[in-house]
DNA sequence: TGTACATCAGTGAACGCGCGTTCACTGATGTAC
DNA sequence: TGTACATCAGTGAACGCGCGTTCACTGATGTAC
């Protein structure tokens, strides 16, 4: 049963879509290649037509959920400064922290992602890269390396307040920290430092 | 071949201490209970003489981790704030970064631990609390709630500086990732903010 | 204190199971003539 | 355009393997008398 090259393409795509799915939700070494299969509609064999190993399906699914992140956030960014900030808050909100909008690679599968191969960490690296960069060119005006410092530190934060948020068993906790970041690095209506300006 | 009590207790101890090491350094589902036993000069069959399932044995060990890094912390909190400082500056080497010094349960495990079940995120989030703690009452004279949300800040900002330095394929950008945070949060040379004191 | 016995830490074989991967086969697609 | 054939996406059985867990057994420990 040869299947035309749309429809191949549309499988592949199918495929990588539902692993990074699965694998942010439930980790990558406890996500079969099997299971996702079954998800896709196919069976497990159909598999190998698409990857050459179950690594290069984590290398592929890890760097599209980065691109889809990134995409959002340059639709974002070109809105304005306002609208920027106001995606990087969605990203400190309990929905975002749960998965529930898709969620994101880095905080759902970072210390697994920190131990993969090569291939694996240059999508991810690649992404967070180009967050930084869109940081950066919001900033506009300023010069200076500080302007990029302030964006790596930012997102830096970020990460590691939803990380810890995510690890809170007191619900309450939770929130507050991502709260107390959110009002700390974004909040536009305070004295304190914004997105891109300096310290 | 029954043990002496104090034998048994010395051998739970040791598989503890050896799961943590294993768990932090290649993650939780990678690792094996058989293999942790070898390395505890065991056979696996033994490990149900200690541990009602590996789950158990996860949230032993990731408890167990998070208190030698509490301890440690608090010993350098003893010292006064510029000893504390230091031991947060540690955290943002390469050298902890890649677990060479033990490592830190959060950073090295966070993925794997958001998805594990309460008994295992009730020490997490223990220790992180008392890390808060450690850092609020360094803070000493000062008063309200923001020194509270100063420590987590701070906490998270560290957390999140690390985690993002894993990530980076970049040994020059992974080293800034660290830089970056390690000037803006804990510098006391510079005019910046300091450890507990208000923004 | 000395003896008899219950306890239980550790051994090693065995369990069912799901993993990643392979492969012979099917049959629609797409190409060469 | 029509026919013949090579390609290859998908199927489903099978592979070896390591997983978590169980269990009958061993023999030193620790307790009861």
């Amino acid at each position: 049963m040869k299947k035309s090259k749309a429809e191949t393409a549309e499988t592949h795509k199918r495929i990588v879509e539902i692993a990074a799915q699965t694998f942010k939700k439930k980790g990558i070494d406890a996500t079969g290649v099997a299971e996702i299969m079954v998800a896709a509609g196919l069976t497990h064999g159909a598999f190998y037509r698409h990857f050459a190993s179950k690594d290069a399906l984590v290398a592929e699914a890890a760097g599209a959920s980065m691109d889809v992140f990134v995409e959002a956030a340059q639709a974002a960014a070109a809105k304005g400064p306002s609208a920027f900030v106001k995606y990087l808050q969605d990203y400190l909100t309990s929905e975002f922290r749960d998965g529930v909008l898709g969620g994101c690679p880095v905080i759902q599968m970072g210390s697994e992602l920190a131990r993969a191969d090569t291939s694996v960490r240059e999508g991810i690296a690649k992404g967070l890269k180009q967050l930084i960069d869109i940081a950066v060119k919001l900033a506009g005006d300023k010069p200076g390396a500080s302007v990029q410092d302030d964006a790596i530190f930012m997102l830096s934060a970020l990460i590691g307040a939803v990380t810890m948020s995510r690890l809170m068993d007191d619900p309450a906790f939770s929130e507050r920290v991502l709260q107390v970041t959110n009002k700390r690095l974004l909040k536009p209506s305070s004295k304190r430092r914004n997105v891109g300006a300096r310290q």
